[in-house]
DNA sequence: GAAACCATTTTGGGATACCAAACTGGTACT
DNA sequence: AGTACCAGTTTGGTATCCCAAAATGGTTTC
């Protein structure tokens, strides 16, 4: 792997653990040193991340992109408009057994498993939903999107209930596509996404405070 | 303007506009010759429209993307889902008026004007609609959809009769947004965008032959 | 004490040198 | 004639150096 596809994976990886917090500033510098390369493909993973959202320009200089409250909004009703239209797709398709591997993944989660592997498969589930579409643009755009909300579902508080709720609510939403019912999928699909924002907005803009007080840059507009 | 943004701009007009045919390798000391830069800024701009799909990197080197007969159908269906969205959030607004800019826009052309810029209001009709639904995931979806069109579009065949239908059913979308119908809205838009999907990809398969001759590179999958 | 000013440092943008891998063209061998 | 092989060239990837602009911090001035 290049120099370029490491230290972009690897910054990928800080930004959306939130190892560099939302808001904090990017020099090429420290960033060249962090991961032993030179400029030139530090400069060019920056480049990537700018297009995916991670980061972006402030003035002078980089800055980890901060969590933006109106941002996320707008993300989750292009995700609902893009999921939808996969999922309808997908309930088109004659041959719909790969939403099995999609349930497997489901169910492979269970109360002793670490908050960590929940969050991935809940964006999996999503990403990977609409991967069965065919696609490619719908699933980029659904990735994408996905990427962008990474950091704010992760720091979003959630209980035990919501999160068995947003799990019961994935099965529904897949036991519908099964059938090849794409009205009720729709239904739930969509159903799922607006909930599944309003808790996360409403979350955020409550701990709000507490976010910016561990350093965690999180805007309104 | 940096030498980055210069080169990223005026390789994107070579692309778009033909200049450098789909298909064709491009070499970064080309570039940099070409327009008197060096490479690092060449290969800034290489990354950038890299993601915008309009270069791919061709196991060794760079290759200007070959038009994909069916990517151009995925992109249609991307784009369906995405401008219906929009739409409906237009037709939601309370103050709508702002339609009038685009419809103004239309009226702009007539039988004189040229061709180039009959096809340049046709991208940008369904930008500037997206545009209007005030989020930017949108937006940005519809004007990079239409930015990976743009070849595809400007090299299919059309007659007088064809603009002139396909101008006609702008027109009516935008009445019927006005009014803030938005299913009227959205079932016209639909019917216009699968109409253009269409006729697209069957002139450009039956063109195909002539289209390598030239020099394009039009590719089935 | 505050504000204006200037020297120094830091930073991103750009230019260039170097390298290993891949390509090219020709040659020798069968 | 065809094929295997090899030297030379080209190319993208990387490291490093330079530069102008912007930030920084201390000092002077009112």
């Amino acid at each position: 792997m290049s120099q370029m596809q490491s230290v972009e994976k690897q910054l990928r990886e800080m930004i959306l653990g939130l190892e560099i917090g939302p808001g904090e500033r990017l020099t090429e510098r420290w960033i060249e040193s962090r991961f032993s390369a030179s400029r030139t493909p530090v400069r060019a993973a920056l480049l990537r991340l700018e297009t995916e959202g991670l980061i972006c320009r402030g003035g002078r200089g980089w800055t980890v992109s901060p969590i933006n409250l109106a941002e996320l909004e707008q993300i989750a009703v292009y995700r609902e408009a893009v999921e939808v239209a996969a999922i309808r797709l997908t309930c088109a398709l004659a041959d719909r057994t790969a939403i099995d591997v999609i349930e497997a993944m489901l169910e492979s989660c269970d109360t002793n498993t670490p908050r960590e592997e929940w969050h991935r498969v809940g964006m999996d589930f999503h990403i990977e939903l609409a991967r069965l579409s065919g696609n490619e643009f719908l699933f980029r755009a659904v990735r994408d999107a996905m990427t962008r909300l990474s950091r704010a579902r992760w720091l979003e508080v959630r209980d035990e209930a919501a999160l068995g709720r947003a799990w019961a609510e994935h099965r529904a939403i897949l036991d519908a596509a099964r059938l090849g019912d794409a009205d009720e999928a729709t239904r739930r699909l969509s159903a799922h996404i607006v909930g599944s924002r309003d808790r996360l907005v409403t979350s955020l803009a409550n701990d709000r405070r507490g976010l910016r007080a561990r350093g965690f840059a999180v805007v309104a507009a």
